[in-house]
DNA sequence: TCATTAAATTGTT
DNA sequence: AACAATTTAATGA
């Protein structure tokens, strides 16, 4: 089991956080398992903690009124969310759904408002964090409306290397083809379809449960 | 280290 | 959704 201490360390926000700030963090932190396929939260449920993903996949989605199932993001090893939810004290907004067998990095709220009070380190992330996520969000919108399945997949692609929100070394991510599908909500053969195609315009290049990003702004602004 | 097997992932229909 | 082919991981000689 990895100290308390180290997961603090090794997160993205304690990058500018003094030592004591990250003692004090490393405190109020917790793990949690989940198995595949499993729900870390439904929406409207409780979840006192600040989150992030130690090791695994998350799906953040919500259900439309219509019924139809909407993924707004996906996140990796490294990311951390729900500072809505915590900061607002409120239910989640969203369905959590661990996509593969999934750590999560759990940080109560005690801790998390004394950093909030306390940091300015752990602000300055916070803000970075939510000025990134809004220029996604914003870009959620307009793929919705216009992109081809196609498209869908290359963006959505493109967002597990937003270097703010998903701190990752390099430009592999681990994935299968079946999660990416559950991500950008298109079915698996899309995605091997779409992919293939990708990597035949150079854009890609494709592994076994793995894709490498070659031109990381065509797939961000991907239209056809 | 190599061979065998089971499980996961991919490519196609 | 189903099927075959491929790759990986796990096991044990």
């Amino acid at each position: 089991m990895i100290a308390k201490e180290d997961i603090a360390r090794a997160a993205i926000w304690a990058r500018e956080l003094t030592e004591d700030e990250i003692e004090r963090a490393s405190r109020g932190l917790s793990e949690r398992s989940y198995s595949k396929g499993a729900y870390i939260c439904h929406r409207g449920d409780r979840l006192d903690y600040w989150t992030g993903v130690s090791d695994g996949l998350v799906k953040i989605s919500a259900i439309s009124r219509s019924g139809k199932a909407m993924t707004f993001a996906g996140a990796t090893t490294g990311s951390w969310f729900g500072e809505g939810s915590v900061l607002k004290d409120e239910p989640r907004q969203y369905d959590l759904v661990a996509i593969r067998e999934t750590r999560l990095a759990l940080m109560n709220r005690a801790t998390f408002f004394w950093l909030y009070e306390s940091s300015t380190g752990f602000n300055r992330f916070l803000v970075r964090q939510l000025n990134e996520r809004m220029g996604q969000f914003i870009a959620t919108i307009e793929y919705d409306r216009i992109l081809t399945p196609k498209a869908r997949v290359a963006r959505n692609l493109s967002w597990f290397f937003n270097p703010v929100l998903y701190p990752r070394v390099g430009t592999e991510i681990e994935i299968s083809q079946e999660e990416l599908g559950l991500l950008a909500g298109v079915s698996r053969a899309i995605v091997n379809k779409s992919l293939q195609e990708l990597v035949d315009e150079g854009l890609v290049k494709v592994e076994h449960s793995r894709i490498t990003v070659l031109h990381l702004e065509a797939l961000k602004s991907y239209e056809a």
